[in-house]
DNA sequence: GTCTTTCCCCCAAACGTTCGCGCGGCCTCC
DNA sequence: GGAGGCCGCGCGAACGTTTGGGGGAAAGAC
């Protein structure tokens, strides 16, 4: 849709041909490209002309013998258009910039790849840059600069002054995983609420009653969200609400925050961990502790990254499919790029993997 | 290296600028951006001028004070120049092309982080894509096509054609992680002989002689590699050569394999995997078979990916710094667009992540 | 027969840079 | 004091494409 893409040129990179024939050494000059012009006089045409039969949306205007003429000889010299001089003349560039806070994350390849399996069939190509928080404004400002005709977030804060300045700004934006509460600005992210619901339910159903809550950064929506979610799920249940905070989605708070929720209520029998990181924490702090995860504590993660159900005992988690966020997000972008009007939010159902790390075998 | 990076402008994307004092209603124009004529008017220089007093390698031609009135006026303005203008007309585009085989592999991750911290601070941003086998010319192809100004291929087999073709082209490219027999050309791996003998020696230290191996693709240089190098090092040892194939680097056909080697040889105490997927698709045959991860029989995986300390038990792997790996990639890449003679091939040393599947606790 | 319409196609101006070339002025040197 | 050299800067073309406008020829209406 952003692009036409028609052209059928296979020869890689380097159009050999051989000068000179005959008297001195057999030449071959690399890295000369054919050109637009190059096609126009090989089919007796005006640049302009040429430029109209190969572009799918203005062929009509010329004659169909015409087009024909010339896609053959478009064909024949193997021509591909210039990127940098159609894109500086139309301003689009047929490519859009992903910034991901951090590319090791398990979490952001299936989003890239999502993101990656929906653009690139469409012709538009895809920059990704990984952004820590200081970074990000530089690394979105040079994205922009780029000329990219579409940007997609994965570093999202609750509060976010660089999000909020590129919603003013011209650029079409997604944000994706994480949402941002100051600005009304389209994202792709999974429902919380209903996640977390799912695994307390679960939880409530397996007999739990004292279940803690190991909660991820504050100033992240997925870490919030989670959070009130289980405030609000314990709540209807009218059970106790126990949290501790990990400061960040990793193991070793997730081990921290857990002995924290232990000592401090020595009663819990399961923890809700907000991430599948901090869950694995809350494994090895119960092990610590001589409490078999499954049978004298249940475990819930966040997210079931790969690898999960390998893990002894295999993790039951809120499972979110990212790969298809990361596919919603992109064709969110396209609607916008394509002046369709996009969903502002939307959320992406979550489901449970049952495991042993809650049901004990 | 690759560009001068010196522009201030802070402003994300968008000029904006009243329009109209006082009467009408007041208009804010959006993406009215700022060109180098503008800084060129407010500096009262022509633009050639400006253009040579922003760029540093042209600026010694141009009187200091200029110069600053030049750079004031840039900052003021907010002056950002245009890429694809650039681009253009240098034909180089700051930026460079990563195939990746599958960007869901966590292997994969690393590696882009670490081309990613290289090249991004020399301003140079980094195309991603994914490429499947058949996907692969066309996706290099559109690379090419977008002037990148250098290529990493994750995507390499043994023997692969478009490496080949690409190698031709005026393009400069660097493997990375696998590599191509059939033509010479730059790239980063991990030393698999190395990283083979250190989980062998490992093994024979604790006293092991029936050894296993679980191989990967053939095709691939990874795969091939590990297993010759298994086949060297028990011929170094006088041990037998036992052999099965995984068809690819996942967690079944490990699971398979381990199980016809058992079948075929149940004396066999230790298997060497040529990955870590294959490693613990060991693991599970091992259990389901009875036989006690460790203590009845010992495990090495390849890789050293995140989140097999976790692992019950934790699993003994070669460790590969992935993410050096693509620095050195990235590096390799600048010195060869930098015109330096970039070495062809460089081995990156593996080491051994030593625990519980091979010392049994 | 002429005028209008329709249909193709050519012309040329952009888009924002970079860079070779040439020109004027100041300094230096004899 | 005049000639040559050098320094600083302006001029304009080029990179490859898109696109509005104009023009010529064939066709249709009267």
């Amino acid at each position: 849709m952003l692009c036409n893409r028609l052209y059928w040129g296979s020869i890689v990179g380097v159009q050999a041909e051989e000068t000179g024939q005959g008297n001195g050494p057999t030449v071959v000059r690399m890295g000369d490209r054919v050109t637009l012009s190059d096609v126009a006089d090989a089919a007796e045409v005006h640049v302009s002309t040429a430029s109209r039969a190969l572009n799918a949306s203005s062929r009509s205007v010329v004659r169909p013998e015409t087009v024909d003429r010339v896609l053959a000889a478009a064909a024949e010299l193997g021509y591909r258009p210039h990127p940098l001089a159609r894109g500086l003349r139309t301003s689009r560039s047929d490519s859009v910039g992903v910034v991901i806070p951090d590319l090791e994350n398990p979490l952001f390849g299936p989003i890239v790849a999502g993101i990656e399996r929906t653009l690139v069939p469409e012709g538009c190509s895809v920059l990704i840059t990984a952004a820590a928080h200081h970074d990000e404004e530089e690394v979105a400002q040079s994205l922009v600069d780029r000329r990219v005709d579409g940007l997609i977030l994965a570093t999202a804060q609750r509060v976010d002054p660089v999000v909020e300045a590129l919603s003013k700004a011209s650029t079409p934006i997604v944000l994706v995983n994480r949402q941002v509460e100051s600005v009304d600005v389209p994202a792709v992210v999974g429902d919380d609420r209903i996640g977390i619901r799912l695994a307390v339910d679960h939880l409530v159903e397996l007999g739990h009653t004292t279940i803690g809550h190991v909660a991820g950064p504050s100033e992240l929506s997925t870490g919030y969200g989670r959070r009130t979610a289980y405030e609000q799920a314990m709540h209807d249940y009218g059970f106790r609400v126990l949290v501790e905070d990990g400061l960040g989605f990793r193991v070793a708070p997730g081990e921290d925050a857990t002995r924290r929720l232990l000592e401090r209520e020595p009663s819990i029998t399961a923890v809700v961990a907000a991430n599948d990181l901090l869950g694995l924490g809350a494994y090895r702090t119960a092990r610590a502790l001589g409490r078999r995860v499954g049978s004298d504590i249940a475990i819930t993660g966040y997210n079931d990254v790969a690898m999960l159900d390998l893990m002894e005992p295999p993790m039951t988690a809120v499972h979110v499919n990212f790969r298809r966020m990361g596919a919603m997000a992109a064709e969110n972008l396209l609607a916008q790029v394509g002046g369709a009007p996009a969903p502002s939010k939307e959320l992406l159902k979550p489901t449970l993997s049952v495991r042993a790390s809650t049901t004990g075998d």
